[in-house]
DNA sequence: TTTAGGG
DNA sequence: CCCTAAA
C-alpha cells in the first residue's frame, strides 16, 4: 500500500520541481513585501483588513447612507473587465481602503431635547446592522446581488459581512454614525470544490465582490462581529444559501485570511502593477480580495501544474471516495448549523438595537416607546440621512460626550476544506476574528471632511463643539503605523483579544486632561458582560473539535468581552477624541506571537507541499496561505520541518494539538518522495562529480 | 528575497 | 519562532 501510494504520488501525485530555483526566484518578486514589524500587527493588519479606515463623509455630501456614488457603478464595470483580465492587477486606490463614517446627527446634550436621536439610532441600527438578506431596498441591491452571485458561483461560503456602523452616542450630543465598509474588510470562509478541475473553472469565472464600494457592503454585510455597550456579538447573515455546488474533496484547502497589512504598504500596491497576478486559484482570490493590491508572477507553469493537481486529485478523490461523498452530505449540515447561529445572532441584533436605544435613553431621557415606529415620522430614514437640520445644539454646552456603541467589522473570509471538522472551522473563524480584533487601530478625527491631526487641538478649536459645524464629525479607523501590542493580536490568549482589541478606542481614552470632568466617564469600563452573546452562542457545544486554545477563548470571550464603548467625557479643552497611546505601538521588535497551526492549516500545508514539494516554500505559501499574512513562508517550512519530527516521533511524544495520523502519514510520504527528488536532481546536476566519484 | 538549517 | 548564511 504504501508502495502503492508513493507511486501514485510519484508518477500521478507530484509534481517534479521542474524549475532551478535561480528561475523561479526571477520570476518572483512581487509578493512579500511584509516588513518585519508587519509581521507582528497580526490583528491590526486586520483591521487595516477588516477595519481600514473609518472616514467622515465630507461635508458636501450630505450624510446619507443611501446615497450612493455615482462611481459605484464604474467601480462595478470596471470589474467585471478586470475579470477578464486576470494579468492585470486592479489597482489599489487607497480610498478603496476607507470607510465612510457619517455623523448623521448630533444633538444637544439638554436633558429636554425634543429631538430623539434615539429613534435616529434605532432606526439606524435597524436598517443597516440587518444581515444582508434583510436589506434589498438600497439602490445597490442588485449590484450586490450579482456581487454574490459570482461568490457563490465559486461555491464559496460566505459568512458575514458587516455593516460597519458605528454609533456615538452621548448623553448629551449624539451622534449615529455609519461605517461603509469594504469588501477588504472581510475574510470569507470559503468552501471550494474540492476538485481541481472546479478550481479550475472557477478560476476563469468571474467572481469578484464588487463590493470595493462600502455602499455595497454597507447594503448586504450581514453583521459579523459587533461589538456593543455590553458584549460582543458574532452574528452570521443568514442570507447565504449554500451553494450548488459541495466540495468534493479536500483539494485546494487555502486559509484565506485576509490580513491586509500588505494594504497598508504602498510599495506594495506600486508592485503591483509590475507583475500581474498569477493564474489559477490565487487569481480568484485576488478578485475577491478587496486589497487586489498585491500582485502575483506569472504562474509560468500554471498549465503544469493544473495537471498535476488534476491528477493529484483525480487520486485524492478516488482514495477518498466514500468519504467524499458522505462530506457532501455532511456539509450542508454544517453549514446550516453556522445559518442557525446567525438566526441567534441576528435575534441578537434586535436586542442589541433596543439595547442602543435604552443606552441613549440615559442621555435624553426617551421613552422607549417612542423609539421607531412609533415615531416614524421623527426618524430620520437612514437612508436618506440625517440632516444637521435636526440638530439644536447649545453652545452652552461645554461638554462633548461621545460613545461609541459598536463596531461593526465588515467580513469575514476563509477558506477551509470541507473535510474539516466543525470544530476547525470554528477556530478559524474564531482565529480570524482574533485577527481583527486583535490589531491595533488608530483613530483619526475627521470634521468637516478634514482629518484633524493635530491631536493637541482642542475640540472647541477643531470646531467639534461649536454648533454649526457639528454636521460632520467623523471617526476613521486606521491600522496603526506601528505595530500593535503584543498582547493585542496574541492569540494565545485569545480570550483577551476580543475585549482587549477594542482598548485602543475604549480604553485608553481618558487621557489626563478629559479625565478631569465626571460625567459618564466611568461608563469607560462598563463591561457588562453578556453571557449569552452571540459570541458563546457561535462556539457553544463544541464537543466535536480537539480543544484549542481559541476553543477555549471563545467561551471566555463571551463572558469577558468588553464593550466597545467609550464614553469619555470631554471638556472643550480636552484633547483628541479618542485620545490613542501611539508610543506604546513603537516597541517593536517583539518576538511574534505564537500561533500553532490548526489542523486545517496543517493539511493545507501538506497538501501543498505534496503538489509543490519541499524546498519551495514561498510557492506554498502562495498556494496555501496567501493571505494568511502571519504565515511566511519561513514558518511553513518550520512547521513542516515540526511536521516530519512530529511523524517519526511516537504519538505518546507528540505535544500540542493532535495532528490527524494520517496527515502525519502524508507528510513522511511527502517527505520521502520530495528528499528522493531531490537526491536525484542533485545527482543529474552534477554528473560530472558522481562519475568522478 | 528565498532557501536551508541551526538555535 | 528567530536568526542568518548563502544563493
Amino acid at each position: 500500500m504504501a508502495l502503492q501510494k508513493r507511486l501514485d504520488y510519484g508518477f500521478n501525485g507530484y509534481q517534479v520541481p521542474p524549475t532551478p530555483r535561480a528561475a523561479r526566484s526571477a520570476r518572483r518578486r512581487c509578493l512579500f513585501k511584509r516588513k518585519p514589524d508587519e509581521q507582528q500587527t497580526c490583528a491590526f493588519d486586520l483591521l487595516a483588513t477588516v477595519a481600514g479606515k473609518l472616514l467622515l463623509e465630507d461635508e458636501n455630501s450630505p450624510p446619507s447612507v443611501n446615497k450612493q456614488p455615482p462611481v459605484v457603478e464604474d467601480f462595478l464595470m470596471k470589474d467585471k473587465k478586470e475579470e477578464n483580465k486576470p494579468s492585470e492587477e486592479k489597482s489599489c486606490d487607497r480610498d478603496c481602503y476607507e470607510r465612510n463614517f457619517i455623523v448623521t446627527e448630533l444633538v444637544s446634550e439638554a436633558p429636554n431635547s425634543n429631538i430623539r436621536s434615539n429613534e435616529l439610532l434605532c432606526a439606524q441600527n435597524d436598517v443597516i446592522s440587518r444581515p444582508a438578506s434583510g436589506i434589498t431596498t438600497s439602490d445597490c441591491s442588485e449590484k450586490v446581488g450579482s456581487a454574490e452571485q459570482l461568490v457563490n458561483d465559486d461555491c464559496k461560503l460566505r459568512l458575514g459581512i458587516f455593516s460597519p456602523s458605528v454609533d456615538i452616542e452621548s448623553s448629551g450630543h449624539r451622534l449615529s454614525a455609519n461605517f461603509k465598509s469594504e469588501d477588504e474588510n472581510k475574510k470569507q470562509i470559503k468552501m471550494d470544490s474540492a476538485n481541481i478541475r472546479n478550481l479550475s473553472i472557477n478560476n476563469n469565472k468571474v467572481s469578484t465582490h464588487s463590493s470595493r464600494h462600502f455602499e455595497d457592503w454597507d447594503r448586504k454585510s450581514s453583521p459579523v462581529l459587533v461589538s456593543t455597550v455590553d458584549s460582543v456579538k458574532f452574528p452570521f447573515c443568514g442570507d447565504h444559501t449554500p451553494c450548488g455546488r459541495l466540495p468534493v474533496s479536500r483539494d485546494n484547502v487555502k486559509l484565506v485570511n485576509r490580513d491586509d497589512d500588505e494594504n497598508s504598504s504602498d510599495s506594495t500596491r506600486n508592485k503591483a502593477f509590475k507583475a500581474p497576478p498569477r493564474v489559477g486559484d490565487r487569481r480568484i482570490r485576488k478578485l475577491l480580495e478587496p486589497k487586489n493590491c498585491k500582485s502575483t508572477t506569472p504562474n509560468v507553469k500554471h498549465d503544469e501544474r493544473y495537471n498535476a493537481d488534476t491528477e493529484r486529485s483525480n487520486y485524492i478523490n478516488r482514495k477518498n471516495s466514500l468519504k467524499s461523498q458522505r462530506s457532501l452530505r455532511d456539509f450542508p449540515f454544517k453549514k446550516r448549523r453556522l445559518y442557525d447561529c446567525s438566526s441567534v445572532s441576528n435575534s441578537d441584533e434586535g436586542v442589541r438595537s433596543d439595547r442602543m436605544c435604552n443606552v441613549s435613553e440615559n442621555g435624553t431621557k426617551g421613552g422607549g416607546a417612542e423609539y421607531g415606529p412609533t415615531r416614524p415620522g421623527v426618524i430620520p430614514s437612514p437612508t436618506t440621512g440625517a440632516g444637521g437640520g435636526y440638530a439644536s445644539f447649545h453652545s452652552r454646552n461645554a461638554q462633548v460626550k461621545l460613545k461609541i456603541k459598536s463596531f461593526r467589522v465588515p467580513e469575514l473570509f476563509i477558506e477551509i476544506p470541507e473535510t474539516a471538522t466543525v470544530g476547525s472551522l470554528k477556530r478559524t473563524v474564531m482565529e480570524a476574528v482574533n485577527a481583527v480584533l486583535g490589531g491595533g487601530l488608530r483613530v483619526g478625527v475627521v470634521v468637516q471632511g478634514k482629518k484633524i491631526r493635530d491631536d493637541n487641538r482642542t475640540l472647541l478649536q477643531t470646531g467639534i463643539a461649536h454648533d454649526n459645524k457639528m454636521d460632520t464629525l467623523g471617526f476613521t479607523l486606521e491600522p496603526s503605523p506601528a505595530p500593535a501590542p503584543i498582547r493585542l493580536c496574541s492569540q494565545d490568549r485569545p480570550g483577551q483579544l476580543v475585549h482587549e482589541s477594542p482598548q485602543p478606542l475604549a480604553r485608553y481614552p481618558p487621557t489626563p486632561t478629559i479625565s478631569q470632568n465626571g460625567g459618564r466617564k466611568g461608563n469607560v469600563d462598563t463591561p457588562p458582560d453578556i453571557p449569552g452573546s452571540s459570541f458563546s452562542n457561535f462556539i457553544e457545544s463544541d464537543h466535536d473539535s480537539t480543544p484549542s486554545p481559541s476553543d477555549m477563548s471563545l467561551g471566555k470571550t463571551s463572558t469577558e468581552s468588553r464593550a466597545l464603548v467609550t464614553v469619555p467625557s470631554m471638556k472643550p479643552g480636552a484633547m483628541a477624541v479618542v485620545p490613542l497611546r501611539k508610543s506604546k505601538r513603537s516597541e517593536s521588535a517583539q518576538r511574534r506571537i505564537r500561533r500553532p497551526f490548526t489542523v486545517a492549516e496543517v493539511e493545507a500545508l501538506v497538501q501543498a507541499v505534496e503538489k509543490l514539494g519541499t524546498g519551495r516554500w514561498r510557492d506554498v505559501k502562495l498556494r496555501a496561505f496567501d493571505s494568511a499574512k502571519h504565515r511566511t513562508y519561513v514558518d511553513l517550512k518550520d512547521k513542516w520541518k515540526t511536521l516530519v519530527h512530529t511523524a517519526r516521533i511516537s504519538p505518546q511524544q507528540r505535544r500540542g494539538e493532535p495532528v490527524p495520523q494520517e496527515l502525519l502519514d502524508r507528510v513522511l510520504t511527502a517527505h520521502a518522495y520530495w528528499s528522493q527528488q531531490q537526491a536525484k536532481q542533485h545527482l543529474k546536476s552534477q554528473p560530472d562529480t558522481y562519475i568522478l566519484l
